[in-house]
DNA sequence: AGGTAAATAGCACGAAAGGGTGATATATTC
DNA sequence: GAATATATCACCCTTTCGTGCTATTTACCT
């Protein structure tokens, strides 16, 4: 984050009208320097080391490579740049692509310049600029409430069988598990049993995977 | 979502002088209403129903109850209500367990009023406002970085058995695998005892759980 | 005191899972 | 062109699981 340095852009964006705008608009602006405008990503690997660009703008839909998979190969080859993804709507899954892919903001492309400026600097500093639609979504992937009522089912296991729950989960077989809990095989049979009733399910690796994402992990 | 409805708000906020800026402020403004302002929120199991916020602007930091607490029992209460949580500092720990506990955007006390109004009126349609540096928190929590050097171990697994082994996460048995990709069940045997073999366990339980914690979920 | 639930244990059977071994046909790589 | 990796199928055998049924002891509830 060199401070007093202006801050080095690359766009990648196939719609021509768009990037040669955003080219204008960023060598308007004192502050940002214009690296370079690329119609598509393919050849990135060759374009960043040399540009090294503190932000990219990048268009999530191009022919070729996708924006999503350009993010990646920007953090891996130069963690400290910025990528600051740019497209038509908030489609949930590639907002979630993207930040999983090191994308640091998202932006729509109606945005004002004036937006896409500050953006940039905000997301040069260390700020994430994105939607507040997009934070929600985000935070909602948070939450991941269930969408009403209760919050999660109880299943009412004992504290035994909770115990035993808690084996399974570790990836014990039923001997060790018998071992563990000084009891013999046949008993800890008959948990799994009332295990697999309460939790609805009907074998090891199930009532593992419920209980892992259900539960008391 | 009542739209041309006025957007009805209840303040807590123990700071006197912000309280009734605030009240003020919303009251002074058009299609907003102002429903109640609290010190604190001690009472608000009491106050809320009666009331029916749309939005809440929560403090972080109140004697008695903390405005996280209060986030929580305000969703419980009212899920349609947003919460805007307020705070005079962006305290990491305190916005991860705001968020968790259902609130729906992050302002900071020093947000000019124009930009409350507008975080309000953006909460109530369903966005989440907040800075761009929360919101760059929430995303690095998301990509959880290991903070540096080797990443997660590959096993170098063939797609087939990455194939096999995302089936056997899903808790099938041998035979639905078998029948899910078309092969036969000595097959997915075959596959499985290699994956065994790389992931270096051998049970069912122990892959999938070895599965679940460290690769690709 | 009587009823209920939990924990324990056992028996039995069939199905599923895992170990061992071997074989064949493509690819890919060296 | 040989070696290697992958994917496929097969057979045998042992262990583990899933399930049905029963029974005893303890502990808790009313």
């Amino acid at each position: 984050m060199q401070n007093d340095q202006k801050i080095r852009i690359v766009i990648y964006e196939d719609n021509r009208d768009l990037r040669e705008g955003m080219t204008f608009l960023l060598q308007a602006t004192p502050g940002l320097e214009f690296a370079g405008a690329f119609p598509d990503a393919t050849n990135l690997e060759m374009q960043i080391p040399g540009l090294k660009p503190d932000v990219v703008l990048m268009d999530i839909d191009m022919p070729g490579r996708s924006g999503i998979d350009a993010a990646t190969i920007v953090k891996a080859l130069r963690p400290e740049t910025q990528v600051l993804m740019l497209t038509v709507f908030e489609d949930e899954e590639k907002v979630f692509q993207a930040i999983r892919n090191g994308a640091s903001g998202y932006l729509l492309k109606r945005t004002p310049p004036t937006e896409i400026i500050s953006a940039i600097q905000d997301v040069h500093i260390g700020g994430s600029p994105m939607t507040s639609t997009i934070a929600r979504r985000v935070l909602q992937f948070f939450q991941q409430q269930p969408p009403s009522g209760s919050s999660r089912p109880d299943y009412d296991l004992s504290p035994r069988e909770l115990e035993i729950l808690k084996s399974m989960v570790k990836g014990y077989s039923y001997k060790l598990i018998a071992e563990e809990h000084f009891i013999s095989v046949d008993t800890v049979r008959s948990h799994i049993r009332h295990i697999y009733e309460k939790l609805q399910v009907n074998s090891k690796t199930e009532a593992v995977l419920k209980a892992l994402r259900e539960k008391i992990v």
